[in-house]
DNA sequence: CCGAATCCTACATGATACTG
DNA sequence: CAGTATCATGTAGGATTCGG
């Protein structure tokens, strides 16, 4: 099994850098922001997060809706999603089967932040 | 050289990207949010943003708020953050020199965003 | 004191093929 | 349809050393 998305907990503002807890992908962080801006940073997260915010989407809508993308990372990134619980999987158990995918209370919130990143960069940075 | 560069059409409303511009990130993003999530996701960045929220530091006095970090990711962070105009560098004519980096009116106001995200975190995902 | 120049490794991402 | 299993590769990030 493949999990570079591991999750962990992390100290907030200069914690004991305690390296009991379960290592990420990347490098131990002491802040939370920090931690999750490397997650959103991930390609692609914050896409399917923008994708889903216009409601569920089912696996192959996801994958059509995100040209370039491979099966394998997009599993990865749904799973890792799922992880942070801002989306929610659901399985229906008829033939074939659908899954679907939408978010969570707590990935909906993401969302706003999200836009005024975007709407800073627009202001402020849209031409680097 | 890596020339399997996917092509994407997906549009969201994006700012036209330069080719010419310094890709800090590892893919070409159509989407403002997640080209600077992506560069804000590198490690060290948010942080150094946060440290000179406080005033102008040294290169030094950065090296030592950072602990863990080498001069040369140090050097390429300040350049890469220089570079997207939301630090800057200015440099005394002395002996021995004075190396001293501050936040720019657009790098003071992407303080606020990302302290939302960090309130964000705090509230709904301090346990994943 | 403030970096630049090398070298190196782990990981992030992708290509492709295959399965319940 | 909705994923795994392998395999390959660029690059981010770090260790170390040297220079102005």
């Amino acid at each position: 099994m493949n999990d570079h998305e591991t999750q962990r907990i992390v100290t907030i503002q200069m914690g004991s850098q305690a390296n009991d807890t379960p290592r990420t992908a990347r490098h131990p962080t002491e802040c939370l922001a920090e931690d999750w801006l490397a997650f959103l940073g991930h390609r692609w997260n914050a896409l399917i997060l923008w994708h889903l915010a216009n409601g569920p989407m089912r696996y192959g809508e996801l994958r059509d809706a995100l040209p370039g993308i491979t099966p394998k990372v997009l599993s990865e990134r749904l799973a890792g999603l799922t992880g942070r619980l801002l989306i929610l999987r659901t399985v229906s158990n008829g033939f074939p089967r659908e899954t679907s995918y939408q978010l969570t209370p707590q990935g909906s919130t993401l969302g706003p932040i999200v836009l005024r990143l975007y709407d800073w960069a627009e202001e402020n940075a849209a031409r680097i």
